[in-house]
DNA sequence: GCCAACGTTGGC
DNA sequence: GCCAACGTTGGC
């Protein structure tokens, strides 16, 4: 079992967005980083951990705990002419892009970046390294402890 | 809007 | 394969 922190653009898809979709479900469209990529493609595993992350907004932070949902397949976004997502370099028979749906499995608090970047225990977070762009990265089974300690904290 | 950091592209 | 130019990310 392996945890991850995923990065989600609140005006794309919201925690909300996605506790609202059938089965609080979404497909993790739009990622179209070959790091990124190979971590849905490769190394994700159905029920695998997942930190939900808002960014480029006003209050960067983690706002929920969810869980991989399904084995990778292709974004179908890549075909779609009219989406913000469509690239033409991509083949029906042999897609470039994969993606795993993920599942919200609750709500919690907006654990701030700031908040974040205060928490000792956390100062090894992939997320919090400078320079870090990855909409994906792993997260330490010891990191995932306490941030989940955070999340119940009031 | 700014800008640091990083990824991708494409000429050579 | 190198690397400059360009594009994107994302916090501030």
């Amino acid at each position: 079992m392996n945890y991850w922190l995923m990065k989600s653009e609140p005006a794309e898809c919201s925690v909300d967005d996605a506790l609202a979709a059938p089965n609080a479900t979404v497909p993790w469209v739009g990622v179209r980083n070959y790091q990124a990529r190979n971590y849905m493609r490769d190394t994700m595993r159905v029920d695998d951990g997942v930190l939900f992350y808002h960014s480029s907004c006003a209050e960067p932070g983690i706002v929920g705990i969810a869980r991989v949902a399904s084995t990778p397949y292709p974004d179908p976004t890549q075909f779609d002419q009219k989406s913000h997502y469509f690239d033409a370099a991509s083949k029906p028979e042999e897609p470039r892009w994969q993606l795993v749906d993920v599942q919200v499995l609750r709500k919690i608090r907006n654990i701030t970046l700031p908040e974040l970047r205060a928490t000792p225990q956390l100062e090894e977070l992939l997320v919090l390294k400078k320079g870090n762009r990855l909409s994906i990265t792993p997260v330490e089974p010891k990191h995932w402890k306490a941030i989940l300690k955070l999340a119940d904290k009031a």
